[in-house]
DNA sequence: CAATCTTTGTGCACACGTTCACAAACGCAT
DNA sequence: ATGCGTTTGTGAACGTGTGCACAAAGATTG
């Protein structure tokens, strides 16, 4: 997911993307790279060509080419890429060459857990503290930290020069804490409470909604029971039409039909539901 | 973040969009105004203007009526949609007046968040089982629910029809995991994991990535201290300029200059690290 | 029933993102 | 030094997504 860049003000006429302007979708996928390439690195792999890389990222090749392209010319035709040197470059463009103090709001069970994900302390992020309204957790311990108050929330961030938060409390503080948390000098906000968050230009809010998701994931499994048992009606008819034709024809049956325990699981879900109710069970008033 | 669907085999010619083809970012938003209207619902409030949920939801009303006339024309001009009517309309786009049970893969710290978050339970979505490879997580209970072995997670997928895995293992162990579920029968999945899963055709895949999100964030972070360290420069002159005219006039200083923590915070940030620095460090071999 | 006001649904233009395909550039062997 | 195989970097075509602006459609009022 991503939420886009707040409307950039103060954007001078630029000539359409070069100087600084590195597309959206571009570096949403630097960090993929980035840990394609660490991955070598730690090998000791000492160059590496666009299409491994690619590969090893889930990309296509011409997309990785291109994506590196805005960051300059950093490889050797008939070669490819030196993966130290692309590190630096891509960890430099992202900003983990410096330090990233970020405070997490809400210790629930995701906060804890997010305290302590290994991912948070690499690259350059470093938990500087851990905060919750509730007294019951206010001075508990996890991942080795204290969990404090929230009104040592302005001190904190002013101190620590904070510009990143994490909030993972329940859906009906988070925009509660998230105004605090500009206030105070927060500039860019991981939003995990399924809430839509209302900032000023210039802050940047990013969420993260595992029910969302789950919800995409379920309508695409629903098509593909529609799809499926859209096949299976026609496959009998495919079947014997390919019967019919001589053996050396390419059999007709639907690729599904080797994956028997999935077909079916879908095809009784299908039958459950309304599979194509293109008719509205009820119309509004 | 979006894993595309996987280029949907079986496409025969569909005249461009119509008939089924929800646009994926129109999907990604469906959850969006459910929550939205969810709310509204539960207000008893009877019919709400484009205008006013595109507010809740944090989009643009146009786009908004877009995303709905994809699913067909559900709104009454000059009063707007029927709260209700469309409730129904997109749970039952989104397939969520069906059952999903979902299976949590890796009882860990944010495996045992996971089974806990009460956004799971809504909207259709079941936990079906957890499962972990550790023995001595193997037989402790999380959210009610024991933790069961690996072993049977092909019985479990198969028993209660499980189209949805969720992969919360350390990243080493992520792949294996997909594998087996894909084998088992689970056609989308949502994985955790700082991982690149390979699925076959058919398999959905989507991904949450905290460390990913940082380093977005941290990206934009890193280019707004760049542009307030230029307007700090700049700065000067113009309110040179703005004093030697008339009281009467708009101030010229940056619209950041009423934000005092924020702006010095991140001027000592682009001062530590070289705000613009184009010169490379070290030059390839 | 006509005039007016509100709000939807969508045509259109534009911005953004993706992919193909190929010339230019480089290493290496002969 | 020349030629050959490899791989980058990018122009161009295409597809997707966004937002404006407005006609059409319904509600409402006199």
């Amino acid at each position: 997911m991503a939420t886009g860049r707040p409307t950039h003000t103060a954007d001078r006429g630029r000539p359409a993307n070069r100087g600084r302007g590195i597309p959206e979708a571009t570096v949403a996928r630097l960090p993929l790279y980035l840990r394609a390439l660490t991955a070598l690195s730690e090998r000791s792999v000492p160059t590496v060509s666009s299409e491994e890389l690619a590969s090893a990222a889930g990309v296509n090749s011409a997309k990785l080419r291109k994506d590196f392209s805005y960051l300059g010319s950093y490889g050797t035709r008939g070669v490819g890429y030196d993966v130290e040197y692309l590190v630096y470059q891509i960890s430099r463009e992202l900003g983990l060459t410096q330090d990233w103090p970020v405070v997490i709001v809400g210790i629930g069970n995701l906060g804890h857990a997010l305290a302590n994900y290994g991912g948070f302390a690499s690259r350059g992020f470093r938990v500087a503290a851990l905060l919750d309204a509730d007294p019951a957790v206010v001075g508990t311990s996890a991942a080795g930290l204290p969990v404090r108050h929230m009104d040592e929330l302005e001190d904190i961030v002013e101190d620590e020069q904070v510009s990143i938060g994490v909030i993972t409390t329940p859906p009906g503080a988070a925009q509660q804490v998230c105004d605090r948390l500009v206030a105070a000098g927060v500039t860019s906000i991981l939003n995990f409470a399924p809430t839509v968050l209302s900032v000023p230009d210039g802050v940047d809010v990013r969420k993260v909604d595992l029910s969302i998701e789950l919800q995409i994931l379920a309508f695409h499994e629903q098509r593909k029971a529609g799809e499926e048992a859209e096949q299976a009606l026609a496959a009998p008819a495919a079947a014997k039409a390919a019967a019919s034709s001589g053996p050396s024809s390419e059999p007709v049956v639907p690729a599904a039909a080797d994956r028997p325990a999935r077909t079916a699981a879908k095809l009784r879900r299908a039958a459950a539901s309304g599979t194509d109710g293109d008719l509205p069970a009820v119309m509004p008033a």
